[in-house]
DNA sequence: TTCATTCGTTCGGAAGACGAACAAACTACC
DNA sequence: GGTAGTTTGTTCGTCTTCCGAACGAATGAA
C-alpha cells in the first residue's frame, strides 16, 4: 500500500470519469450524476482533457426540457493504443480508441519457429508501431501478446516458456521492442489476455481457447487473476484421469491429451480444424463423435476449474470458436452431470472473436492501464 | 467504483497506518518512514486513536543517538473481535485483539445434526458474545463460520447448504444471531476463512482442509479468492478420475472420494484419525499405504488446482494437520511428478494451527476489516 | 413573450497532506 | 560536567482537491 495525497484522489476520480465514458458519450451533468461527483468537479477534471485532444464534445443533446447538455466522449482523433500478438506462424495487430472502438486490424504470416527473440519481438514492435503510425493518431501505450507463461506484465516481464517457439524461453520480450519503447508497454500471455476481450458478455467467467495446447485466463470482478507466478489458467493441463494418457508436460491425463486440437483431431482423423468442421457439419460420425468426446473431456476439466474458481460462465474461444455447435452441448452436459447447474445455473458460451480474441483482449488491457493512468494521456 | 473526497483519503492513510501497526508498536517518527506519510500527518492521524484508547504509548525506546521515540501499539485494553465456528458436533470460538494477539479461547461441544437456525447460529452468537464480554474490552466485530458455502459476506450472507447440517440449507446466520447485532458482522466459509489462518507463512497458496469432506481456500496477494457464488476453493470436487468412484456431488471421481477422511479411513480399516495416526506412528503398512495413496490423490488435485490459480505454496490442515509426515510425501512427489516443481519451487506445508484455523483465520479476517474502516473503532 | 428547467461555470469554504521551523530529549565528546 | 549534534514530536502556513451555493445560458412549455 501507498500513502493517499491529493493527487491520488484526483486520479481516482479521473479514472472513474473515463471509465463511465467507455460506454458511450455522456453530459458533464449526466457524469455528475452517474459518479456521485459535482458538476463543477466533472467539468474541472475533463476540460483539460478535451484541451488536449483526447475527448471532444458532440452536439448538444436536445429533446428533453431545460439546457441540452453537451455529450463529451472520446475524440475521433483522440489517442490509440495497440496490440500485437506473436502467434506459431504469423503476427496479428490491432490498433483501436481508448473506448475499444476498432481503428485498424493486420495479420502477418510469419514464420518464427528457429527465429530469435530479436527478430521477433523486433518484427513485431515494428509492425504494431507502423500500424499505430498510420492512423495519425497519438499512442498512448501499447501491448504485446505472446504463447507461454510470463512473470510480470510491465517492460520487465519475462516469458518464462514458449512451448512451441522454445528459442523464446526466458527472454524478455520489451527488450527487444525497441520500436514501441517510448510507449509505456504490457506484455502478457496470449489467453490470459484473449480472456479480457469478453468482458461484456459477463462479469465472470473462464476462457478456455484451444491452439496447440489449451490456453484459459479467469476473470473476477472484471479482472484476470493474475497467479503470483505468472502461469494462471493454464486450463490444459487440469487433470482428468490420473493415469490417462502421457502428456507433454510429463505427467499423465492432462486435459490436452484428450480435448486439444491435436488430439481431437488425431481422433477423428482429420487435418486440421477447417476439415473437421466440415465433416461435422456433413453430419459424419467420426467428427461428431470425436467432437463430443473432446466435450466431454473438457466439461471434466472445466468442473473442477469452477469448482475451485466458482465462476458462472465458461466462454470457449481460440480454436474451439468454430466448434461451439458441437462442443457446447457435450461440455454442459457433462457439467450438469457433476452437479454445477443445479442451484446456481452456469452458461457455456462460444467466444465471437475467434483467434482475433487475442488482440482484442489485449488492446482492452492496455486501453484500461491508459485510463487508469490519465495524467500520462495529457504529456502524450 | 466511488468517487474519491478527503475522507477517504484519510481512511485510507489510517487503515495504512494500523496495517504498519500490526506488525508490532512503532514510534511515530518510524511510521513516518515505514509508510511515506510525514511524521505531522502521523501523529495527526493516530492521536485521536490514542485519546479513544484503541491505541497506547509505550516506553520510549531509548538507546540510539536522538530523542528517543514513544512506541504506539494496540492498548491491551483496547478493542477486540470475536470469532465463531459452527462445527458438526460443536462450537469454537476466540477472542483476539486487532493485532491478532489472542486474548481468550473456548471450545463447546454441542450436537447441532437436527437442531434449527435460531437454536445454532443462537447460541454461537451468546457463546461469542459472552465470551467477548468476559475481557472487559469493548467489541470491535464478529465473524462466523460456517460448513459450507456462502454467497455474500456481510450480515446479509445466506449459507447456500451445509452437506452435514442440511436443517441450516439456505439460511441467513446473522438473521439469528441477535446476541451480535450491534457490531459488524462477518459471515463466511470455515475453509476460506482458516486459510487466512497462514497469511504469514506465504503470500499466496492453497489452503486444504480435510472434514468431512475436503473445504479449501484460495489466498492470492493476501486475499481470499472471492468467488461469485460463495463457493470458491471447493477443492473436495476437483475430478482426478473421470470413470472413478462414485461421489455425493452426483459426479465420479471426485478428490474427496479417494482423500477424504472417510475415504481415507476407510481404506485404511481404522475408525478415526487418531488411530490412523497412531497406527501410522507405530509403522502399521496397511495405515501408511493408505495414507500414500490418499496423499498422491490429493497431489493430483492439487496439481490441477495449482496449474489453474498458480500459486507457490499448498498448505494442508484440518483433519490432514496430524497426518502432515505421511501426506507431505506423497502429495509433493505426485506434484513433481506433473512438472510443478521444476521452474517455479513449489512448498508443501502443514498447517500449525488444525483444528483452530477456522476461528484463527475468521478473527483475522474480522481485524482487517475493522481496521479498513477506522472511524468504527472512534464511534465505539 | 415569459416562466420553469436543466446545464455549465464561478467562487468561497473545508478537509487533509506537505514542508519548514521549533522545542524537547537524548547521546557523544571534549 | 558542559556543549554540540541528532532525532523526535508538534505547530503553522501553503497547496491541492472537492463540495455547495449562486449565477448566467440555453431550451421547451404556457
Amino acid at each position: 500500500m501507498t500513502p493517499a495525497r491529493a493527487p491520488e484522489v484526483r486520479r481516482h476520480n479521473l479514472a472513474l470519469l473515463l471509465g463511465a465514458l467507455r460506454d458511450g458519450p455522456s453530459s458533464r451533468a449526466a457524469l455528475s450524476a452517474s459518479t456521485g461527483l459535482t458538476r463543477g468537479t466533472v467539468a474541472g477534471l475533463l476540460d483539460p482533457l478535451v484541451a488536449a485532444g483526447v475527448l471532444a464534445e458532440g452536439e448538444p443533446d436536445r429533446g428533453g426540457v431545460g439546457r441540452p447538455g453537451t455529450p463529451l466522449g472520446f475524440a475521433g482523433s483522440g489517442p490509440v493504443v495497440v496490440a500485437v500478438s506473436v502467434e506459431v506462424d504469423g503476427l496479428a495487430a490491432l490498433v483501436t480508441g481508448l473506448d475499444g472502438r476498432v481503428v485498424r486490424r493486420a495479420r502477418h504470416r510469419r514464420v518464427h519457429r528457429d527465429r530469435d527473440p530479436a527478430e521477433v519481438f523486433g518484427r513485431a514492435a515494428r509492425t504494431a508501431r507502423s500500424l499505430a503510425a498510420g492512423t495519425g493518431r497519438p499512442l498512448a501505450g501499447a501491448g504485446i501478446a505472446v504463447p507461454g507463461p510470463v512473470r510480470g506484465s510491465d517492460a520487465g516481464a519475462v516469458l518464462l516458456q514458449a512451448p512451441n517457439l522454445p528459442r523464446l524461453d526466458g527472454c524478455r520480450p520489451a527488450e527487444h521492442a525497441a520500436a514501441l519503447a517510448d510507449v509505456p508497454l504490457l506484455v502478457g500471455n496470449e489467453a490470459s489476455l484473449g480472456a479480457l476481450a469478453h468482458l461484456g458478455q459477463a462479469e465472470d467467467f473462464v476462457y478456455v481457447s484451444a491452439d496447440v495446447g489449451i490456453g484459459g485466463g479467469i476473470v473476477v470482478d472484471g479482472r484476470v487473476l493474475p497467479g503470483a507466478r505468472g502461469v494462471a489458467g493454464e486450463v490444459g493441463h487440469v487433470v482428468i484421469e490420473r493415469d490417462g494418457r502421457p502428456c507433454g508436460c510429463g505427467g499423465t491425463g492432462c486435459v490436452e491429451a484428450y480435448a486439444g486440437l491435436t488430439a481431437l483431431l488425431a481422433d477423428a482423423g482429420l487435418p486440421d480444424v477447417a476439415a473437421l468442421r466440415a465433416a461435422a457439419l456433413a453430419g459424419d460420425t467420426a467428427a461428431t463423435g470425436a467432437l463430443a468426446r473432446a466435450g466431454s473431456a473438457l466439461g471434466t476439466a472445466l468442473a473442477s476449474v469452477v469448482h475451485v474458481v466458482d465462476v458462472g460462465t465458461v466462454v470457449l474461444g481460440g480454436g474451439y470458436a468454430g466448434l461451439g455447435t458441437w462442443l457446447v452441448p457435450a461440455v454442459h452436459a457433462e457439467m450438469d452431470r457433476r452437479g454445477l447447474t443445479a442451484g446456481a445455473r452456469r452458461s457455456v458460451l462460444v467466444s465471437p472473436h475467434g483467434r482475433a480474441a487475442t488482440v482484442t483482449g489485449t488492446a482492452r488491457a492496455v486501453a484500461d492501464r491508459a485510463l487508469a493512468e490519465p495524467d500520462l494521456l495529457l504529456a502524450g
